[in-house]
Formats: C-alpha cells, sequence, structure tokens
RNA sequence: CGGGAUAUGGCGUAGUCCGGUUAGCGCGCCUGCUUUGGGAGCAGGAGAUCGCCUGUUCGAAUCAGGCUAUCCCGACCA
C-alpha cells in the first residue's frame, strides 16, 4: 500500500493532482498554468505519439508545421471561430526588451510595439487556410491531408495537469476536399482512428458521437467526438474531429477549378488529439497504490529486482538475470534491470507498482536455488513464482493479458455506470451519483443550457448508435427520437 | 473578475493569538558502518536573509499598513 497517498473515495481530484506528481509525470512550472512534462511522463505521450502518428500515415496523412503566431487580422475571418476562442488568446505586442532606466533590471521597450499583434495559436485553422489558399488552384490538387504536431495556448482561468493547461500539446490534423461527401468521410474517418487507438492503446472504451450544437467546435458545421469515463463517473472528451463545410475555405477565399471548369470553395475538416490524454489515461486505470499502465504504453513493461543479502549474491543474481533481460527483449519488450543496492527491494516494489509498471519480476537466493522468479502483475497485483524456464513467452503473454484485462475492465465499469433515466425527478438524483445518463432531449440548446444551469449536466454526445426510439424530452417532454448522453464531464 | 484562505530549509509543517536565547520536528539530501523476499537501522553532517516593502518597538517569524504570489470556491473552458 502506498504510504501517505490518499484514496480515490476520500478526495479524487488530490488522488489525481497526488499521482500525477508522485509517479513522476509532470509537476507545477513557474509559469502559472503551465505544465512541466517530466521524462517518465513525456515517455508515455511519445509512445502515444507514435502509434498516434502511424495511424495517421498510415491514412494518408503527412505531417507538416505551421507558424506558432497568427497575424490578429486571421483570427477574425471567421466569425464563429473568433468568438470561441478570443477569451483565450495570449497576445504578442512588442519584440523587444531594454534595460530599465531606473536599473530595475528589464521592460518591454515602448519604442517596439508590432504593427499588427501576433495571436499565440490556440489552434491553427486560421493560419493554415490562409496557407492552403496559396496550395489549391485545381481539383488537381486536392484532398490535402495534413497533420501538425504542436504546441498551442488557450489562456484557462483554471487549471489542473494535462486535463486542462493554458499551453498544451496535440496534433492537429487539417484537410481539404473537393466535395462535401469526402470532407464528412475525412471527419468520421479520423474520429474512428482515435476511438481504434482509444480502445487498443490506452484500454480506454469510447463512445462515438456527435456533439449537440451547443458544445460544438467554433466554427464547424459538425463535431464528432469520443467520450470516455473516468472512474469518478465524469465524462472526458478525449477527442475531436470537425466537419469544417466550406466555412474556412469562404472566410480565406480557397476555391478551386473543378473538372467542368467552374470555381468552387473547399470542404474542410479538423481534428485533434491533445495531452488531455495522458489525463484520461491515469484517470481509466489507475488505483490507491498508483499508476496503472495498459503495456502499449508503458515506458518500462517489465520490471526485475533482484534480492540478495551481500556483493557475492548480487554478483551472481546479476549474471543469472542478464539472459533473462536479454530473452525478455528478444521478445520486443522494454526491461529495466534495477540492481541498485541504496534502495531495498521492498522500496522498489513501491516505486514500479506507483509508476504502473504492469510487470515486475523479483528474483532471490531462493529462486536462485529452485530455478525460479517470482512474476507480479500491476493490475491486478497478484503474485505467482514459476519456473525461470519459458519465463519469456508467460510474460509476454500476459503483457496481452493486462492489455485486455484493462479494457474490460473499463468497460465493466462504463456498463454498471450507465443508465437511461425518463424522468426529470429521476435525472436530479441520478446525476448526482455520476455516469452517463441515456435520456431523451427536444434537440434544442434552451433545454440543454437550462439543464446545464440546474445540475452542471451537459450532452456528451449524440452516440452515432443510439438507436430510433421515440419517447419524450427529459426536462420538457416535448418529442425525441433517440437518448443522447448526459454527464458531467471535466 | 467576484468570495474565502494561505505564505517558515527541496517537500510537509510547529512556533504567530500573548514580541524576548542559537526558529523546533518529520520526510528528503550528504558521510560512515550494519542491512536487503513489501517503503531498513544507528551515528554524524549540510541546508532558512521566516513571501516583499514600510512602520511600531530597546528588540519583530510574531503587532500595524501596503504590495506580491499561490491555493480553494464561483464565472469560462479541449
Amino acid at each position: 500500500m502506498a504510504k501517505d497517498f490518499v484514496k480515490r473515495s476520500e478526495n479524487y481530484s488530490e488522488w489525481y493532482n497526488e499521482l500525477v506528481v508522485r509517479a513522476d509525470l509532470a509537476e507545477n512550472s513557474a509559469v502559472r498554468g503551465c505544465m512541466v512534462i517530466k521524462p517518465y511522463g513525456y515517455a508515455i505521450w511519445e509512445k502515444m505519439q507514435r502509434a498516434l502518428d502511424d495511424m495517421f500515415k498510415a491514412t494518408g496523412h503527412q505531417n507538416a508545421y505551421f507558424p506558432l503566431f497568427i497575424p490578429k487580422s486571421f483570427l477574425s475571418r471567421e466569425a464563429e471561430h473568433v468568438e470561441g476562442f478570443a477569451k483565450e488568446c495570449a497576445v504578442v505586442t512588442h519584440h523587444r526588451l531594454m534595460n530599465a532606466p531606473d536599473g530595475s533590471g528589464v521592460v518591454v521597450d515602448p519604442n517596439a510595439r508590432l504593427e499588427e499583434e501576433l495571436i499565440v495559436r490556440p489552434t491553427s485553422e486560421t493560419i493554415i487556410w490562409s496557407t492552403y489558399k496559396n496550395w489549391i488552384k485545381s481539383y488537381r490538387d486536392l484532398p490535402i491531408l495534413c497533420n501538425q504536431w504542436a504546441n498551442v495556448v488557450r489562456w484557462e482561468m483554471r487549471t489542473r495537469m494535462f486535463l486542462r493547461t493554458a499551453e498544451f500539446l496535440w496534433q492537429e490534423g487539417h484537410t481539404a476536399h473537393a466535395t462535401r461527401e469526402e470532407a464528412e468521410t475525412e471527419a468520421r474517418r479520423m474520429l474512428d482512428v482515435y476511438a481504434d487507438f482509444a480502445e487498443n492503446w490506452m484500454a480506454v472504451p469510447v463512445i462515438r458521437g456527435v456533439k449537440s450544437p451547443n458544445e460544438r467546435f467554433a466554427g464547424a458545421l459538425d463535431t464528432y467526438c469520443i467520450e470516455a469515463m473516468m472512474q469518478d463517473g465524469k465524462a472526458l472528451q478525449a477527442g475531436t474531429s470537425h466537419f469544417l463545410g466550406q466555412n474556412f475555405a469562404k472566410a480565406f477565399e480557397v476555391q478551386f477549378l473543378n473538372k467542368a471548369n467552374q470555381l468552387e470553395y473547399v470542404w474542410a475538416t479538423s481534428w485533434g488529439v491533445s495531452t488531455r490524454l495522458m489525463g484520461a489515461l491515469i484517470m481509466t486505470h489507475s488505483d490507491d497504490n498508483g499508476l496503472v499502465l495498459p503495456p502499449k504504453l508503458a515506458p518500462i513493461q517489465v520490471a526485475i529486482v533482484p534480492i540478495c543479502k551481500n556483493d557475492e549474491q548480487m554478483a551472481e543474481l546479476d549474471a543469472h538475470i542478464a539472459p533473462l533481460t536479454e530473452s525478455l527483449k528478444a521478445k520486443g519488450l522494454t526491461v529495466k534491470y534495477d540492481n541498485r543496492t541504496e534502495y531495498k527491494p521492498g522500496w522498489k516494489f513501491n516505486e514500479y507498482e506507483f509508476k504502473g509498471v504492469p510487470v515486475r519480476l523479483a528474483i532471490g537466493p531462493r529462486d536462485l536455488e529452485n530455478g525460479t522468479c517470482e512474476v507480479c502483475r500491476r493490475d491486478t497485483l497478484e503474485k505467482i513464482t514459476m519456473p525461470l524456464d519459458g519465463i519469456a513467452d508467460h510474460v509476454l503473454q500476459l503483457m496481452d493479458e493486462i492489455q485486455h484485462s484493462l479494457l474490460q475492465r473499463a468497460k465493466d465499469f462504463r456498463a454498471a455506470n450507465t443508465r437511461p433515466v425518463d424522468t426529470w425527478e429521476q435525472f436530479q438524483t441520478e446525476i448526482e451519483k455520476g455516469g452517463f445518463l441515456l435520456c431523451h432531449w427536444d434537440g434544442t440548446t434552451e433545454t440543454e443550457e437550462k439543464i446545464k444551469e440546474l445540475t452542471k449536466a451537459t450532452i456528451r454526445c449524440i452516440p452515432y448508435d443510439a438507436p430510433a426510439e421515440e419517447g419524450k424530452c427529459v426536462f420538457s417532454g416535448k418529442p425525441s427520437h433517440r437518448r443522447v448522453i448526459f454527464a458531467r464531464a471535466y
């Protein structure tokens, strides 16, 4: 049991904050609202990046890089877009510092004011579409399937590590298409990529759906999303994909000549996932003993801890364990053999447990005699002693088992906390218990906002697979044709 | 931007009400010895202009005024 570590049931958000710091994932920085992602946390993010990047490439996308700064005028080209982001933009107004006249340090040089202020990108639609205008002349230039890995800044009032920080890392895909249908297909296809990644790499089950107009991205015609349920029953939007229609093409005058030699506006999509996925990963699997990582994203998959009484024994263990390490590595596993003498085995057990290492092997004098090894899996904390012979295959299989079992466990949790609700009275009590409420909704923004105001619950999405079903809106009683998901969200 | 709170070695804190030796303790850190199957023990050691400024006083971590920063609760949000 982790010492001095608050339990999820006692204070979930404190548990989360402490876990992030103590598992060495990230820490707060000198800059308000910005975090430092530490090497161990960044290693997880790199694994996510790698997997996603491969999936983007496999679906025909290429990486590119666009500027951090956006001319102020660009942002205001699309009316809804600017309205959505105006309140949280960092603005560059000057380009030079000078020594303070009174010697008190350095000040902004008032003579170095920029002609046009620059916005630190909150997202890159505008700068990218101003560029695409130059790239697109003919139907032969389409589609353009670009992605960029970048940092963005949204000046948030209240921040939480990974879940909402003023600066965060993400990828943003921006595509341009000749037809509406093709763009819509692209937006949905990338959502499927995200869902695939969430479930098969992160072991986080997600619900695919469409956002209500109220929750839609500023400037989009449709926003598709994947929604996950955290262990406290709150929803977390884990990824979004937008069908932007011709809004940005019109704002930036991006037209192409079609086969009939007629000018048409280009159709657009954008889609992104961010370091917020780290938050989803943490809050889906981790427990009161610390972080729990799915094997596919764990920077260390196997930790090996030797147990011994003296130097000679350690030397013997080193020699004995070396081939074991090699055989695990030969299976493609990431292995850490920890024979530091400054820490005792018990300390190491706790350390690797807290950091979510999926499998731990311990080998001591008794094992040397018996040709065995203690195998402990992080997700269940189950320990078994087994012969060293064939251990690499066993561990490899265990990785698979853990990966699947984490997903299954999360699915079971979600299922246990998802239920239909048909009356307003019931809604008010049920929403307090957390989880997803499947409810009929009359389709109006007024109803959605009223419900949000009264209960802090929002429509997370209208699931793709919501079956047609006649019913009455849980709030207004007006007719509805399918259920949507209500929940409190991060 | 409203409402509340806090600020003391790297971290967590005692002391503040009621001013008075060298600012105490735990964790961590350094050195040495003994240890190692679930966060080791002992001994020694380093480390703090008590958030900042001004004032009151013989004397301020402690009292007063101002400032700054951070955290929590709201409004806002991927």
